[in-house]
DNA sequence: CTGAAAGCGCTTACAG
DNA sequence: CTGAAAGCGCTTACAG
């Protein structure tokens, strides 16, 4: 069943049925029935194929997601499918292992599906400064900020990673806590730890409190099992921490796995506050305080964008996303008598 | 940069160029170097719209996924990209709602895409048997038993349900367990609800143990949130349950939580078994015990049948993949003065 | 408002 | 082993 088909059987040419099908204006409304009609009752679909050799216009819109068991970017990639089938955009989603090249990939998938546009879940900003000039069609990165890169096809949306935890250490630190840990991070996500550990060291210091990275820190992948080993080692070698801030949930939840086998009791023993908000963060036990990143905002903000740039060649736009702390059960105040009597 | 530009570029003219970017024989050595050799520095690749238009040959496979937020169903996909990934297949991912009909949605897929091939994530055979006969390409149901249904373009991999929920039920009965709850299951996974429950039954009359499901089961989506009221409602309805058995892990992680707002200890006070093994099961405190189906095993078959399906068009394959219990922390034996009393 | 025709970038018999 | 040519199913100026 082609267009031709269509042609014969509703008595037109296979111009008018192509018009009708892409709803070009200047059709009657009798052949614009007809046509219909016939297409319908065929249950016709023209070939994509065909219509994008001869469009030249790239289909799909690709969405490369840095890890595929990474809730946090799962929440977001369903909004963006949604909104894009709002718009009736056709999706193509990639998953790249946490580690990846995600630009590299980028460039191989340009040449071979032509999209028109790129959304990057999460990303490397040393992979974009690299390699990110063979792009030539419009891209969103999420999750990370990418202004500074100056790259006039690049926008970026992300959380004010370093507001949200410079307001951890505040609260932490109001809480009566002095001896900090801190878990997550690695080579592969090099700019997020670094904006955030950034964060957690300039309210330390506004507070006058010590932080040496090099042991107060444990860098781990953003899995359970890697933040239950992280915090195994971090609190073998700093056995005095009193809180435990995890750069995500998922790190968290393996951190406080490792305390319960520790025999530390959380809050009465330990805090622990993690980075998300997913799902689990509600229904762990306790129930874990964590930085909420907005979700739906970062996928239609980053959508919108994308959608926006590829109609019109405005300029990249760079937005920082409000945070919000959610407090639950997993932190309790904190005093010993050191800090009492300072506090004296 | 087209064939025709590698052709001008080599002095060969874009047969010769075309059968050498597809590996066809009958090419002299020294005009495959040449071209080769100008395809690799212009970077060039082919344009898939015009080979796939030309070929008549569909072109990606593609999956899927029922519940965007599914951890046991993203473990298997993970798995199914990267084997399809090896043998150069290229793969499109569509997610649907838990309760949409993945069926229908096919159906249009094929026109639209017009995939070589389709691999199901979960789905409901009532969609099924309405709607299959309209799929005219090899399909693969993962999770879901499809034998009886008898499509010669339908195979089907799944775990064993019902043998899963007899070992859950034997096993719960030799702890001492008597008043067993049920959680999960609906409509929208009417097939898995009814093997699972089934299971539960089967075991449990052979035990001598009343089961009514009208008050002994409460069916929910699968998600903690639905899981925790779920929990909630089944034991305000019958507070003398000694155990739970929750379809999902996910549904056990909301049901543990409900539980612990009840004041209830696990598996001190009531015990708690799940169904998946996802990441979770064993960071949770307590580590829950569960039915691992093997993801694994359900990606690698349901992709090399299809695979084989599509070379060589041979008979459907069903096929039962044998589970697995995973003994952890969350069930404990039990013992009233009934029953002691009974046993003596 | 409509039809005939060119052409998008490839693959593949068909000759040679 | 290689080239010239037809044709895959569509869209879009170009005439009318």
């Amino acid at each position: 069943m082609t267009i031709k088909d269509i042609a014969k059987l509703s008595g037109y040419g296979v111009g008018t049925v192509s018009r009708v099908l892409n709803n070009h204006p200047d059709v009657s409304e009798r052949a614009r029935k007809k046509i219909l009609a016939v297409v319908e009752s065929q249950g016709f679909e023209p070939n994509s194929n065909a219509r994008h050799l001869k469009m030249q216009a790239p289909s799909s819109i690709a969405v490369l997601v840095k890890g595929t068991q990474n809730m946090l970017f799962a929440d977001i990639l369903e909004r963006i499918q949604a909104v894009l089938r709002d718009h009736e955009e056709d999706v193509y989603v990639a998953y790249l292992d946490e580690d990846a090249d995600e630009v590299q990939y980028a460039v191989q998938l340009q040449k071979i599906r032509r999209p028109k546009g790129l959304i990057f879940l999460g990303g490397d900003l040393e992979h974009f400064r690299r390699s990110f000039y063979q792009i030539t069609v419009p891209c969103v990165l999420l999750t990370n900020q990418a202004a500074d890169l100056k790259f006039s096809l690049l926008s970026s949306f992300a959380t004010d990673d370093t507001g949200a935890c410079e307001a951890v250490a505040d609260f932490l630190v109001e809480k009566g806590h002095r001896t900090i840990g801190v878990l997550g991070g690695n080579l592969s996500a090099e700019q997020i730890s670094t904006l955030r550990l950034n964060g957690i060291k300039n309210a330390l210091a506004r507070h006058q409190i010590a932080f040496d990275s090099e042991i107060q820190h444990e860098p781990c992948r953003f899995s359970m099992a890697c933040g239950y080993q992280a915090a195994m080692k971090l609190l073998r070698r700093m056995p005095n921490i009193t809180a435990l801030f995890a750069l995500g949930d998922v790190i968290a939840l393996g951190a406080m796995r490792a305390l319960w086998d520790l025999g530390l009791r959380i809050p009465q023993d330990i805090s622990i506050i993690g980075y998300d908000d997913i799902a689990s963060a509600q229904f762990c036990y306790p129930r874990l305080t964590t930085i909420r990143q907005d979700t739906a905002a970062l996928a239609e903000k980053g959508v919108q964008a994308l959608l926006r740039r590829l109609s019109s060649s405005e300029a990249p736009v760079h937005e920082i996303i409000p945070f919000q702390l959610c407090e639950r059960e997993s932190v309790q105040p904190y005093a010993n008598a050191e800090s009492i009597v300072k506090k004296g």
